[in-house]
DNA sequence: TCTGGGGTCCTTTTCCTT
DNA sequence: TCTGAAGGAAAAGGACCC
């Protein structure tokens, strides 16, 4: 049997995404709203209380259309995670502020974003890939990479039967759909697995490139973003084949040693990262939103409370996690909607929320507090397993004193 | 005018030490 | 004691992703 390790050219490599995840879960779980413009997003009270306090939880397929929080009931912050199809015909879409959604689309159902309910398709959707085999790359709550490679029958269709045989064992455990790239790497397999949504099967091997990948805009590239594609655009390259056809050197000059050659390397549909099967956690936050810009002086009371609450969250998952870590820093986010950062190595491991938060606040007082503040944030960062932790530090989970000086 | 939350990774800047 | 170079680590910022 053929090694794939020692043979980069029988790699093959599965993406998959599963097809407008959040929103197909919720209507799963509220079957009536099927065709209606939707929206996820927002806050999570509002949508939440209103429902719970009518339904309580039961019978979920019974509550009438007629009785869901509308996008025109929302007063607040907050954007949109994701929109049904329904409600895309609007021009609403991901990112998008809520208060403008409802200016073009008022009548669209507001419901609140519930991760606990995701989490658990997504549990049932890898256990059914971990059932295939173990050599699975998690990429977050509703896509993965899939070492195909050494399964019995991938050489003979590319990967096909295979993709086949997820689908339709995935839709059996979560009554949800998914889309499959199968190509020679990570780059490709996530660009395959766009071409064809949703439920889309798309096989690539390495003579596709210039009929497929090539014509696509370059953004469909991963880690080419708005700003990168923005500039790209200035000098005249807008697809993937206008980047291809530029010398390494004429990229290298103008993006930089590093970032010039996997731009070529990557519009060549070249890309050797290996599957990470395992991963840990380089840091741990929380930030909110305020319902409205702070004063730092005038609403001190409120921005102490919010600070203890994010410093003891933290403190809270790491605990949780099994984590510790030593750098500790903080994040404001001003009513012009400048971010600014600050943090702080110490000599000690800690999840242990009192000293969270005498870090964090020494962070905080080294940024100007002149102007309004929307945002504030606690990051822990350098962590590292409890149990594997150089050596013994502050104390874990004490009880926090509650609105010391901020 | 509007712009969430939780992350990763990379580059640049700043600081410290020799 | 001052100054500058060099290198590394830490800090800061930003782009990107889900």
């Amino acid at each position: 049997m053929p090694d794939s390790k020692d043979r980069p050219d029988l790699r093959r490599i599965a993406h998959l995404d599963m097809d407008a995840f959040y929103a197909s879960v919720e209507l799963l779980r509220y079957p009536q709203l099927q065709g209606l413009p939707v929206v996820i997003g927002g806050a999570r009270r509002s949508a939440d209380e209103h429902l719970s306090q009518r339904y309580g939880g039961n019978a979920l397929a019974d509550i009438p259309v007629a009785d869901f929080p509308r996008l025109r009931d929302y007063i607040g912050r907050g954007v949109i995670t994701t929109a049904t199809y329904a409600a895309r015909q609007f021009g609403i879409g991901s990112a998008m502020g809520l208060m403008k959604a409802a200016a073009q689309c008022p009548d669209a159902v507001l419901l609140p974003v519930d991760f606990a309910e995701y989490r658990k398709y997504s549990r049932l959707f890898k256990a059914e890939i971990l059932a295939l085999t173990p050599r699975m790359e998690d990429r977050g709550i509703d896509e993965v990479y899939i070492d195909l490679s050494d399964l019995a029958g991938v050489h003979d269709d590319g990967g096909r039967e295979l993709a086949v045989r997820l689908q339709t064992n995935i839709f059996a455990a979560t009554g949800l759909t998914c889309s499959v790239g199968v190509a020679p790497n990570k780059l490709l397999a996530k660009m395959a697995s766009e071409l064809d949504k949703p439920r889309g099967i798309s096989i690539l091997t390495a003579a596709d490139l210039e009929t497929r990948i090539w014509p696509l805009p370059c953004q469909k590239i991963h880690g080419i973003g708005p700003k990168m594609s923005a500039k790209l655009a200035g000098l005249g390259l807008h697809s993937i084949a206008d980047l291809a056809a530029q010398s390494p050197a004429w990229l290298m000059q103008r993006f930089g040693a590093t970032h010039g050659l996997w731009l070529y390397d990557a519009a060549h549909g070249r890309d050797e990262r290996p599957l990470q099967t395992a991963t840990e956690p380089v840091s741990i936050s929380r930030e909110t939103t305020f319902a409205r810009d702070l004063h730092p002086v005038q609403d001190k009371a409120e921005l102490r409370a919010i600070f203890t609450r994010l410093c003891a969250q933290v403190a809270t998952d790491l605990q949780r996690k099994g984590y510790v870590g030593r750098t500790i820093g903080i994040k404001v986010r001003y009513d012009n909607f400048k971010s600014v950062t600050r943090d702080h190595t110490g000599e000690d491991y800690t999840a242990d929320a009192a000293t969270l938060r005498a870090t964090a606040r020494h962070c905080l007082r080294r940024i100007p507090l002149d102007r309004r503040l929307r945002l504030l944030g606690v990051r822990v960062s350098s962590l590292c397993k409890i149990d594997t932790r150089p050596q013994a530090s502050s104390p874990l989970g004490r009880t926090l004193p509650l609105f010391e000086d901020l």
